[in-house]
DNA sequence: TTGAAAGCGGTACCAC
DNA sequence: GTGGTACCGCTTTCAA
């Protein structure tokens, strides 16, 4: 059943039905309400491929995120697929895994697909270096790009981020202030947001008259288990708080502190990042910093739909969310 | 850039720059070559549009679960992601929810999408009764529709799922042997699966002797602290085992242990569903059945692709796949 | 308000 | 092995 069946039964030409497909408004209610009735009769459903060729767009948006697997994308992805399927758009969902060159190969298979928009979900995107964000520039030549979770500068590249920096200098601030003096910053990568915490937490104990020791800064898997047997192997790591850049990782620290009988926050004070069912699953529970994703995902739809509708001039390129830390019972202040 | 701008260039027809885009064997190997530059040199790539116009298909496939914020679900679709990657497939994924309007919308919204296959993920599209799987037995007369953890019964609808019913039965049943004879089930849904266990539940205490109390099987809402609260409300409810067809329920009723000070598993013994993050994240840590989401999603993409190919005679209607439970601090079995 | 017809960019059949 | 060309099903301009 096409076009051309229907304006056949309907007896009138394609153009109309077409422009009743569309709604427009130069076709009479009578002529609108009796092909209306035929197309429902015999279930017509317009052919998207014929129509992108005519239109180039499928109203179709491109999601790649490292891994939906992981909590807080796994979150996002979903905020993102019901906001954007409320505008009318559809999702093709890529993980590229943390591999530049996969990374790549994902974002020119999806600007073949002629989606509309890319959204790129994860700070591992926004790259190290200049060299690892060339291919987001080529992309945003051709369509727009969102990336949540991190910051890119260039044209037609939209930003929303959290403010990491800010949250882990206050929390890092709140420790030394509370009486800690060794605090141990675990992070899992170099991503863009990894590094805003880790200068966020070192400005907070430079500002605090405290040294920056290399040892205190541990780099480990995210993995629960893991974190907790390098901690109890690290005998030689003194420590009396630890500012993790993720809930797995804090987990484990928790896990270290009741192997070893500490108490936590007394002799431990520990936090996490993402706010994620992690924290409220182990014990103690994972006082954790929110890193507003739906906030974050509320805006980049926003952004997109407002790009897509011809109105970038009103889309701020970087957009900034106030995290905020949700204490529960690792923390004292 | 399109066909006719390269095929001039190459002073070649259209058919021929076809032809070396779908690596026909009817094209000479230089002139393939030549071609091949000319793309290379200018950037081609076809038009996926125009070219599911004329094929019909977008090398696309639908992917449906209620909610991806799910960690098991998002754990399925990123297995399914990666591997129908791999095959060139792309997908593109709906989160329905759990009405059954929004189930109906999104697989016609897909079948106007002209996808290749749909796979639903959970448990929950096998539905409660035939009315409510009617929508996909007519979806399955346009396109192959593949069910992970469900069983529908149907031409063209393929399912792999674990056996819910024996690994509850044998895990009830080991319950039994180490002397619980109050053993709560619960459970947050009447999907099919859950049905499944509720049925091996029953069927342990049955075979071993005990009755089955109502009063012993729970409905609640999967969230870790409205398990805990309405268990410490519960005050009449005595039992001294529980197994949950969740490791959220599971986690909920070990922070009720804690709040009580129950020994686990001494006092109360406890198994999950699913194997998630949180079973190793709480304290105890949770004995939790594995499901093998991994390889059901991997049977599933195997399955799809050898219908894809024509080959449908060669795959069975239900696969199903053994569970097993991961052990860990809160059994004692 | 409606219709005719020219694209959109491919695929595939049929000649040569 | 290669080229010519009729589709695929829709959008949109131009005329009426």
């Amino acid at each position: 059943m096409n076009i051309y069946d229907i304006a056949q039964i309907a007896g009138v030409s394609i153009a109309t039905v077409s422009r009743v497909v569309n709604d427009s408004p130069r076709v009479s209610e009578k002529t609108k309400r009796k092909v209306r009735a035929i197309m429902e009769e015999y279930g017509y459903t317009p052919n998207v491929f014929a129509r992108g060729l005519g239109l180039d767009s499928m109203k179709t948006i491109g999601i790649i995120c490292p891994d939906v697997s992981d909590a807080y994308m796994a979150d996002a992805v979903a905020h993102l697929e019901r906001g954007l399927h409320e505008y009318g758009y559809d999702c093709i969902l890529c993980c590229s895994g943390y591999k530049q060159l996969n990374k790549e190969k994902y974002v020119s298979l999806l600007l073949a697909k002629r989606i509309d928009a890319l959204i790129l979900v994860g700070s591992t995107y926004a790259g190290e270096e200049e060299s690892q964000v060339k291919y987001l520039h080529e992309a945003a030549k051709r369509l727009p790009v969102f990336l949540i979770n991190g910051y890119v500068e260039g044209e037609d590249i939209y930003c929303a981020y959290g403010d990491d920096w800010a949250v882990t200098y206050d929390v890092t601030g709140k420790m030394i202030e509370s009486g800690r003096k060794r605090i141990l910053f675990l992070c899992d990568s170099h991503s863009y947001s990894a590094n805003q915490k880790l200068a966020g937490y070192e400005a907070a104990l430079r500002d605090h008259g405290l040294p920056v020791l290399g040892d205190l800064k541990l780099y480990v898997k995210n993995r629960i288990h893991t974190v907790r047997d390098i901690l109890l192997e690290r005998r030689d790591l003194k420590f009396d708080s630890v500012v993790a850049s993720d809930d797995g990782l804090a987990v484990g620290a928790i896990k270290y502190a009741n192997a070893k009988l500490l108490k936590v926050p007394e002799d431990l004070c520990i936090t996490g990042f993402n706010n994620s069912v992690l924290s409220t699953c182990c014990e103690p529970e994972l006082s954790s910093v929110d890193n507003r994703v739906e906030e974050l995902c509320r805006l980049t739809i926003e952004h997109t739909m407002m790009v897509l509708q011809g109105k970038k001039e009103e889309v701020p390129l970087k957009s900034q969310v106030p995290c905020r830390l949700v204490k529960r019972c690792t923390t004292d202040f």
